[in-house]
DNA sequence: AGAGTGTTGTTGTGCGTTCAACTATCGGGG
DNA sequence: CCCCGATAGTTGAACGCACAACAACACTCT
């Protein structure tokens, strides 16, 4: 016998759906349009450009990226393909590569970056308070929570 | 000039999106897994089975699965060859077409609903105070307010 | 040293989504 | 009435992702 969700629940719920819908159609649709990169993409880069040396290990990538190791590798191919990325041996490991983001790929980020800030905004960050954010942090760190 | 995320605003952006991230893949799993269908499947069957006789117009399920039509067609084409979908004709709108929840596909419909909310209790609901929910029904209602 | 086990990363396949192009129909204005 | 712009829905191709199978290497334990 199931446990439902109950009324309020179910209004949250679905108005969740909605909202993160919309959010990753904008996010998804700006990026792919001004910078010619999904939203995935993006956050690769991202996660490089802080790195030290814009260079990070493989599995590192994907832990900081949420991602697994099989979408990083089809991922990677891609933005090397492009000429962001390149891959390179890692010396104490030699099962290990490394990814390393390349000039072009910091420009193309560096190129992207400000619209995207701009759609977060629009589309998320101007619509709600301060406190609401915070609120968005705690929940999302409660959601990421294990167990 | 570029209008950059705070340190607070990056947290809860960063947190944000883990959640998210977090949340799908989990979700998709376990429908994937325990019903064989993609989340965004079992969203059209439970907005057939709501709506009055289990069949709505095309472009209606879309707007309310917050789909694109094209997206509906396909994803209608394969439930209709799984016989949970049918397809019939508009009688006032000769290009209309109407989608038909199917016995067969209310059934599909009622065997995954149990596991699915359980999946969202177990990765959303009991990880939030009743409190918390409601902030988050409030967030995501400010994020789809148009403008 | 050798066997066994876990980790790292890649590859191929299938699936769902997006995008653009297209057909068919509706509805209003000349 | 007919034309023209909108609307409804479909289609095919390209793309990104999940999943499973796999090869290469590291590490541990005897």
């Amino acid at each position: 016998m199931t446990r439902w969700l109950d009324e309020e629940q179910q209004r949250a719920w679905r108005a969740y759906l909605g909202a993160v819908a919309r959010l990753h159609a904008g996010l998804d649709a700006q990026l792919q349009a001004d910078a010619g990169m999904p939203h995935g993409y993006y956050e690769l880069l991202v996660r490089l450009s802080e790195s030290p040396d814009r260079r990070m290990r493989m599995s590192a990538l994907a832990d900081a990226a949420a991602s697994s190791r099989s979408r990083l590798s089809h991922a990677v191919a891609q933005l090397e393909g492009r000429g962001w990325v390149r891959r390179e041996p890692c010396p104490e490991d030699r099962r290990g590569q490394i990814a390393v983001l390349t000039d072009e790929g910091f420009a193309a980020l560096a190129a992207a970056a400000p619209g995207h800030v701009e759609e977060v905004r629009r589309l998320l960050v101007d619509k709600l308070t301060p406190e609401q954010m915070r609120q968005l942090r705690e929940i999302s760190e409660a959601i990421l929570t294990d167990g």
